[in-house]
DNA sequence: TGCATATATTCTAATATTTGAATATATGAA
DNA sequence: TTCATATATTCAAATATTAGAATATATGCA
């Protein structure tokens, strides 16, 4: 699970903004189905389809107890793109030396004729 | 652009092996199309859809060098996307302390009756 | 046992994404 | 100018994703 594709993959699953919000309360600890229909606002079934997808993707896993279904953060990968998404980010890269942006230039690579 | 939902358009942008590989690519420096051509397996007007769709969710920008255009890469958010999905993972995450995984035990979050 | 609560599944319609095919545009060179 | 090279655009078909509606399952409690 640590080649390319696989990633790729996880990125997929995790761009939702349902899905997304889910991660994020997971990371901070244990929720159930419930406690999430406080903070989405989506109805219950498109919840479950959501946790049923990350579970799928073996990004999330549950314990049970009693009737609840008891979902944490499984994903080590997940945690840090959570992380990245957190953060803030100020203006764009420095574009490369030789040019401006959008305007002409000299490619630096070699080109062949 | 710094709002959540931006960002998760960012991912799901990102989220495409072809786009991933160009992303790649451009972070260790600029290239042109036909040098992209040399690394990608897919056709050369596809290259250019998925160019084009970077361009419009402002991930990547470019130069023109006569006859070349040269893409290199914009968003520092794609940037340190890419560090995380180039880093390996072993294992999962602990799960919590109060009970094995997939299994029962007691929820640690207050629950309404 | 029967009921209410907590959660999952299935099906379907709407929508979005992806790719290939065909074609268009722009530039440098002959 | 004309041609070849480099790249982009448009369209359509195939496929995937999403959300709602209806319904199913499982568990604790009366």
């Amino acid at each position: 699970m640590n080649d390319l594709i696989s990633k790729i993959e996880v990125l997929k699953t995790v761009s939702h903004p349902v899905r997304v919000t889910i991660l994020q309360e997971l990371s901070k600890g244990v929720k159930c189905v419930s406690d999430m229909q406080e903070f989405l606002d989506v109805s219950q079934p498109n919840i479950s389809q959501h946790l049923s997808a990350l579970r799928h993707a073996n990004l999330i896993d549950y314990f049970i107890d009693g009737r609840l279904r008891c979902y944490f953060l499984k994903s080590r990968l997940v945690a840090e793109l959570l992380e990245v998404i957190e953060k803030d980010y100020q203006g764009d890269l420095p574009g490369p030396e030789c040019c401006p942006v959008t305007k002409k230039g000299t490619y630096s690579g070699k080109h062949k004729k």
